[in-house]
DNA sequence: GTCTATATTTAGATAGAC
DNA sequence: GTCTATCTAAATATAGAC
C-alpha cells in the first residue's frame, strides 16, 4: 500500500493524488506560494509525472478547479430550479439558500474545505480575469441567480438587487476563505462551523435588508 | 532627473521609490507573486539596496503596510469618536460611515488604490494570522467599532451585530480588492467608482438589515 | 506510466569596493 | 548610500531510459 506524505495510506491513482495535493497546497498558499516540487512531494509523485499528466503548472491549477465544479454546480442549479418553480412566485429565501448551501455544506470534508477555500481565493484575486476560471465556471450560474432574484422581487430596484448579490457573495467568500476566523471574530456568539447556522445568518441578513418588514405572512 | 521604470520622473528618495514599487506590485501579484528583483527594477534600485534599507523581503512587506496605516487609522478613529459623541446615543449610520469612508476615499489616487487593494488581499489571506499584520494594525480598531455599534443599538442581539460587522467588512473588501469588477458586475446600474455612491450602498444595506423598519423618525 | 538526470532560469541574500 | 559580483538554493520544464 502506497503511503502519502501525510502518512495516510491511499489507493488513489497518481493523477488523483497529484490533484489532491495541489488542491490542498494551492488553497493554503496560493498559486505562487507553491512549487510543483512541493505538490509532487506531497503526492509521492515525480515532478516529471505532473508534467506528463497535466502539462504546465497553469494547466494543473485549472484542472484542480474543474475536477469538483460539476457536482456542486449541478446541486446549485437543481436547488435554483426548485426555488424558481415555486408558486405564485419564487421566494427570495429559497433562492439565497440554493446560492449558498451547496458551498457551505462542502466544508464538511477536509477536501471540500480546501476546495471552497481555493474558490474564495480565486474569486478575490485581482488577477482572476487573466485566468478566466471564475468567468468560465462561476459567472454563468451567477447571472442565473441574479435573474431569479429579480423574478422573486418584481418591481424592486435592480441596482439594489445587484448590490445585495455582491454583499451576499462577499460575506459567503469570507466564510469560505477563513471559517476559523469567522468563529473567532464572533466571540463564540455564533458557530461558524455549523452549516445551518451559517446559511441562516447569510440568508436572513440579506433577506432583512431587501425585504424591510414586508411579507410577514409568507 | 531620475526616471523610473514607468517613465515618470521622480524626486523621491530611494527608500520611497522602493516602497512605492513594492506597494504596487504586491497589491497586484501578492507576496509570492513578486520577486525583490522585480521590485528593485521597477524602482530603479539595485537588489542590494532593498536589503540595505529594509532587510528581508518579509520586513519590506510589513514596511509597506506600516507606511500608510497611521493617517487612515487616525481618520477612522476621529470619525468614530465624533459618531460616538452623538446625543442621546450614537447613530449606526455615522459609525458605519466612519468605518468605511476613509478606506473608500483612499481609492482616489493610484497609490491609495494599490494600498487598499493590498489591505484587502492581506485580510482575505488564510495565512494572515502567521504574519500578524492584520492583528497588529487592524484588529484593535475593529473591536472599537463593534463596541460602538453595540452602544448604538442597546439591547440588540450581539450575535446579529457581529454578523453585520462581518458582512459589512466582507462587502467592503470586495469593493477594495477589485473596484473594476464591482462596476462590471453591477451592469452599470451603480457607479463603483463614486465614493459617495459606494459608501451609501454599503451603509444603507447594513442599516436596513439591522434596523428593519424602525427609527423612521431619526 | 514512471523513473533519473539535467537544462535553464530565477529566487533571496550577502560580500566587499567605492 | 550605492554599486558590481557572486553564493546558494530553488524554480519550471524537458529529454530519454525503462
Amino acid at each position: 500500500m502506497l503511503v502519502q506524505a501525510d502518512n495516510k495510506p491511499t489507493t488513489l491513482s497518481t493523477r488523483d493524488r497529484i490533484l489532491g495535493s495541489a488542491e490542498r497546497l494551492f488553497a493554503r498558499y496560493g498559486y505562487d506560494g507553491v512549487s510543483i516540487r512541493q505538490i509532487g512531494a506531497a503526492a509521492c509523485a515525480q515532478i516529471a509525472l505532473i508534467n506528463y499528466h497535466f502539462g504546465t503548472k497553469d494547466q494543473l491549477y485549472r484542472a484542480v478547479f474543474e475536477r469538483r465544479i460539476r457536482p456542486v454546480s449541478e446541486r446549485r442549479r437543481a436547488a435554483l430550479a426548485m426555488a424558481v418553480a415555486e408558486q405564485p412566485k419564487p421566494s427570495l429565501r429559497a433562492i439565497l439558500d440554493a446560492l449558498a448551501r451547496p458551498w457551505i455544506e462542502m466544508r464538511g470534508t477536509p477536501e471540500g474545505r480546501d476546495y471552497t477555500r481555493l474558490i474564495a481565493r480565486e474569486v478575490n484575486d485581482p488577477r482572476e480575469a487573466d485566468r478566466g476560471i471564475v468567468a468560465d465556471l462561476l459567472d454563468p450560474i451567477a447571472r442565473d441567480f441574479i435573474a431569479a432574484i429579480e423574478q422573486a422581487l418584481p418591481g424592486h430596484d435592480r441596482a439594489d438587487i445587484h448590490w445585495a448579490y455582491l454583499s451576499f457573495m462577499g460575506t459567503l467568500l469570507v466564510v469560505l476563505a477563513n471559517p476559523e476566523r469567522v468563529t473567532r471574530l464572533s466571540g463564540a456568539l455564533f458557530d461558524g462551523q455549523s452549516d445551518d447556522a451559517v446559511v441562516e445568518r447569510l440568508v436572513g441578513f440579506v433577506e432583512r435588508a431587501l425585504l424591510p418588514a414586508v411579507e410577514e405572512d409568507r
